[in-house]
DNA sequence: GTTATGATTTACT
DNA sequence: GTAAATCATAACG
């Protein structure tokens, strides 16, 4: 490995294991995504998260612990992927949470491209670099290659990963409201959706 | 076996 | 702003 480059260090358990999902949506913003689907690598900057938790959030699927078989990689210890077709067309990527029979995730809903770009173009038959290509849960996993396929996939393995990067200031992390999530009743007003607000490469304002 | 329904995006009017 | 696309999952018979 070239000295010169830094490497950088792959988030682990103990950064998904802990109980507070809502700190770990807040912790994820500025880290990077990174897959290597189909020999093709590809790097995006986390720029926007929500947080699902689990029996206690009506806005979860696995509110009141419903154990589905969708639904069962989210009762595991945090750190694999839970990939879900929404729509019939898009594939929502979340990162799981907390500890064995806690189940929480984190929605990734937008990420800035940082390398790739090419491979994400090409995913999404597009020309150009705009905010679209990437902003948005279902256009971020279909830029990034990610799919149904890597459900229940580490996130320390050699697919799919997120590296270390430095906190964000609080002062640019905005929390607001989950979007999509109206038939929540009243937890469909908590501000678990976090986003940079430096970053042009958000889903919605 | 059938049926209802989305953690959305896109292309319209 | 409104609506269509489109299918795996979950609940029910």
């Amino acid at each position: 490995m070239p000295y010169f480059r830094a490497m950088a260090r792959k988030l682990q358990a103990d950064f998904y294991q802990r109980t507070d999902v809502v700190q770990i949506a807040r912790d994820l913003l500025g880290k990077h995504l990174v897959t290597e689907i189909d020999g093709k690598k590809t790097v995006g900057r986390i720029t926007e998260t929500e947080a699902y938790c689990g029996a206690v959030d009506k806005a979860c699927h696995a509110h009141l612990n419903k154990r589905t078989k969708r639904t069962e990689i989210m009762f595991g210890p945090g750190g694999s992927a839970y990939v879900y077709l929404c729509y019939g067309i898009h594939h929502l990527f979340n990162v799981v949470t907390n500890r064995l029979n806690a189940a929480d995730a984190v929605l990734i809903r937008a990420v800035e491209p940082i390398s790739g770009v090419e491979h994400m173009l090409a995913r999404r038959e597009m020309e150009e670099l705009k905010k679209n290509v990437t902003a948005g849960p279902g256009s971020m996993s279909k830029a990034m290659g990610i799919t149904t396929d890597l459900y229940g996939e580490s996130l320390w393995g050699k697919i799919i990963w997120i590296e270390e990067a430095p906190l964000l200031h609080h002062s640019v992390i905005h929390a607001t409201t989950r979007i999509g999530v109206d038939y929540a009743e009243e937890d469909a007003l908590l501000p678990w959706r976090f986003y940079d607000k430096n970053s042009q490469f958000v889903s919605r304002r």
